[in-house]
DNA sequence: TGTTGGATTTGAGCTAGATCAAAACTGTGA
DNA sequence: TCACAGTTTTGATCTAGCTCAAATCCAACA
């Protein structure tokens, strides 16, 4: 049985939209697993079990080309979870996904669920809910790859990530350059120079900190180009 | 009220998923929308009202972004549905919707579940299931962009097409070249001149036909190309 | 404290795809 | 049948981002 920190679980949106007597039930058959940087999770085709949220740490989720090709589809850290839907309704994963530093995930078996009076209508409402956010952040990702540079991409990142820092104008990159590059949709060497490229608008990085001097003149300068 | 020709409504996977009962109250409250190529059908960011379903015709779902530039998102044909999940939720439409040939399209009021038993848990289900697909469809446009050339793009958009007409090797590309090239997140002078790096691979187009001599053979290109 | 393997940066080309411009084609209505 | 407007193709350049190679940097660990 999972024994997980009740402070932490009320951090996580999916399982605070539930009743507490269901999610209490699907926690009292949940499993943890502590995994280290670079295993991996699950794979792209395999049936999807469970449905995992990250409690520690950070998960990537990606896919590999026929030719070996890695494109990274998406980063989760705390509270975040995937194979929502395939978990759900039966399906299998679309990505694999492997810890890109030490990990806790947390597993939910949604299939045979609890006898708790609404548990399945609770579950579809949060597990849409989970759905509406990645298909919005799938969205933004693709319009960003289609219509914007790749240092615009890495622009937009950075205010993300200082927005969720509480507007910090410095914080602490997640994971590693190598990472965020694929992610990213670009190669090591390009974020290395997208991110010298904006030295100029006041963005510091030194090892894995980042400073903004000032976000509304990056914003702006992210406007600016190829106005056309 | 809608008046919608049954058989075109047994095609429809979406309402197929639901009961007779279900399937006709909300049928009974739907309305049909005709429109011309290059009307817009709604805009990203206003309150979804609606399912929408593509009856005839095609649309496409786009974003612009500040710098004005178009980023098309997905094309639909007969029976794909979007907005389904904030329709459902109560939420606002991710991307804008235009009608890219002349196209009719069926909207179903989600709000006002009628009292059939298990409406809501019916629609749930057949949401979740339009969700997943979506889903799927994103996951592989965000690989293609990322780890894919352009020229490759097309040969999988072709491939696929050549899958959805039964597998015949001669079909009608189902819209123009503009929003083709938008669509595989490259201008069109890129697509005229990837079409041309397939002809010697025998992929032939005339007007808005396109004639794929061997699929197996353009398979194998796809994969030979970028080995590494 | 030195070693080692990975991560990151820098440098020097190269190329896919964009841009800009013009020509060729297509359908549509006068 | 002709002319017009939109679509598609072709040609000539330009450039962002990739590739290949080497130099640094860095943390973990003996």
């Amino acid at each position: 049985m999972a024994k997980v920190c009740a402070d932490s679980i009320c951090k996580i949106e999916l399982l605070r939209a539930l009743s507490p007597e269901v999610r209490d039930c699907l926690l009292s058959r949940a499993r943890t697993r502590d995994v280290k940087r670079g295993e991996t999770l699950s794979w792209q085709g395999d049936r999807a079990e469970t449905l995992k949220i990250v409690t520690r740490g950070w998960v990537k989720l990606f896919r590999v080309s026929e030719e070996g090709h890695e494109a990274v589809v998406n980063t989760l850290g705390h509270g975040q979870s995937f194979d929502e839907v395939p978990a759900l309704l039966g399906g299998e994963s679309a990505v694999s996904a492997e810890a890109i530093t030490d990990a806790t995930v947390l597993m939910l078996n949604l299939s045979d669920i609890c006898s708790c009076t609404n548990a399945r209508a609770e579950l579809s409402q949060a597990v849409l809910s989970a759905a509406q956010i990645h298909m919005n952040s799938m969205t933004n990702q693709i319009e960003g790859l289609k219509i914007k540079t790749a240092t615009q991409r890495l622009g937009e990142f950075l205010l993300q990530q200082s927005g969720e820092h509480d507007g910090l104008r410095s914080f602490v990159l997640p994971f590693g350059k190598v990472v965020l590059a694929g992610m990213l949709g670009m190669k090591p060497e390009s974020l290395s120079r997208a991110f010298s490229r904006l030295k100029d608008v006041g963005v510091c990085s030194a090892g894995g900190r980042v400073e903004i001097n000032d976000p509304a003149t990056l914003r702006d300068w992210m406007l600016q180009q190829s106005i056309r």
